[in-house]
DNA sequence: AACTATTTATAAGA
DNA sequence: TTCTTATAAATAGTT
C-alpha cells in the first residue's frame, strides 16, 4: 500500500528497512488494539527488532500481561537470547520439577480444572521469586566485588603514597611505568542494565 | 476500510463481531508475519477470542517459539487464567512445595497426567530460559568485575615490588600497616550457588 | 516528520 | 462460510 508493490521479502537497504520497521511496527500494534478491543480479545504482541529493542502491545489480562512483563524485563537482552540457541543445563530448578511431579504422580488423585489452574499461578509466582532471588543474590555478589574493589584502590593508595615518601628524599625517577591512575581508571562496564 | 467507517470499539452484534474477528485476525497475522520478514525482527503474537480459542503466530526464534508454545498448550486454560487474578506471595519453594502437595492431597479428584507433563514442560522452559538468561549476564558482569580487581592486584604488584626497591637501601619499616597480602585476599563469597 | 499515489485491508452485502 | 466490491486505512517512495 504505496507507491509501489513490495515484495515481502527482507528490505535490503538498511535505512528504508528501519523506517518500515518503525511504521509497520505501530501500525501492526494499532491493529492489534482495534482487534481487542473490538472483538473483546485477548492480544499479546511482542516484537523485537533486529537491534535489540523490544516492542509490545498487550490488552490488559492476566496472562498476556505475565508475557508481556517477562519480554520487558529482558527487553534489553532478547536480541543475544534469539541468537544464541544452546542447549541449556537443567540444575536445581530441574529438581524442584522433577519433585513436583512426582508428588502429583503419588497422590494418584485428579486434580479438577481449578485446581490445575491455581496450581499453573503458584507455579508462575515460584519463577517469579526464583527470579528475584537470584537478582537478589546477583546484586549482593556484585556489592561483593565491588567492596574488593574499593579495599584494592585503598591498598594501592597506601602503597602510592609510600611510594612517594621515598621518592622525596632519593629523586630517582626509575622505573615507574604505571602511575597509579593508569590502571585504575580503566573503565570497565560494571553498570548493570539487567538489574531490576 | 470498508463501506462504511468503523468506531473502535466493541460490535455488539455478535455475529458480525466474530466475522470482524476471523477477518481482523488473519489480518493481523499477516501483518506480524511481513513486519518480521520485512525488517528481520522477531515478532510473537498471541490472539485468544473471547470463546477461549487461541490463535498465535510467530517469527520462528527460540523465545519466541516458546511463548508461542506457552500459548498453545494453555489454549483451553487461557480464559479460566485470565478470571482468576489472585496476587500470591511465597517465602520459598519449600512453601509452594508444600502447598501444592497439600491441595493435592486434599483435593479426592484424578490428575490428569497429561495436562501435568505439559504443564511441567511449560515451567521448564520459563524457568530455564530465565535461568540461562540471568546466569549468562551475571557470569558477563562477574568477568567484568573480576577483571577490574586482576588489573588492580597487578598494579598492587607493581607498587608493592617499587616499594621494596626503595626499601633495601634506607630500611625504615613504618607505616606497613596494609602489607599487600592482607587486603587482597580477605575472602569474599564469589562463588555461585545459584548458578546451575 | 509530512506528503501522496498506490496498494491493502476490510465492512457490508450477496 | 466464502466471494465480491466499495471504501477506509496503511504505507512506499518522495520531499
Amino acid at each position: 500500500m504505496g507507491r509501489k508493490k513490495l515484495e515481502i521479502k527482507r528490505i535490503e537497504n538498511k535505512s528504508s528497512r528501519q523506517v518500515t520497521f518503525s511504521k509497520r511496527r505501530s501500525g501492526l500494534i494499532e491493529k492489534a488494539r482495534q482487534l481487542s478491543v473490538l472483538c473483546d480479545a485477548s492480544v499479546a504482541l511482542l516484537v523485537v527488532s533486529a537491534s535489540g529493542k523490544l516492542y509490545s502491545f498487550s490488552s490488559g489480562d492476566n496472562l498476556v500481561r505475565i508475557l508481556d512483563r517477562y519480554g520487558k524485563q529482558h527487553a534489553d537482552d532478547l536480541k543475544a537470547l534469539d541468537i544464541q540457541s544452546k542447549a541449556l543445563s537443567y540444575g536445581s530448578h530441574n529438581e524442584l520439577l522433577e519433585l513436583v511431579e512426582s508428588k502429583l504422580v503419588e497422590s494418584n488423585v485428579d486434580v479438577s480444572m481449578d485446581s490445575l489452574v491455581q496450581l499453573e499461578g503458584h507455579l508462575e509466582n515460584a519463577l517469579s521469586l526464583t527470579r528475584a532471588r537470584k537478582t537478589e543474590l546477583m546484586l549482593k555478589l556484585v556489592d561483593c566485588l565491588k567492596e574488593k574493589e574499593n579495599l584494592l584502590k585503598e591498598e594501592n593508595q597506601v602503597l602510592a603514597s609510600q611510594i612517594e615518601k621515598k621518592n622525596l628524599p632519593g629523586a630517582e625517577a626509575d622505573n615507574m611505568e604505571m602511575p597509579p591512575g593508569k590502571i585504575s581508571d580503566i573503565n570497565l562496564p560494571v553498570t548493570l542494565p539487567l538489574l531490576n
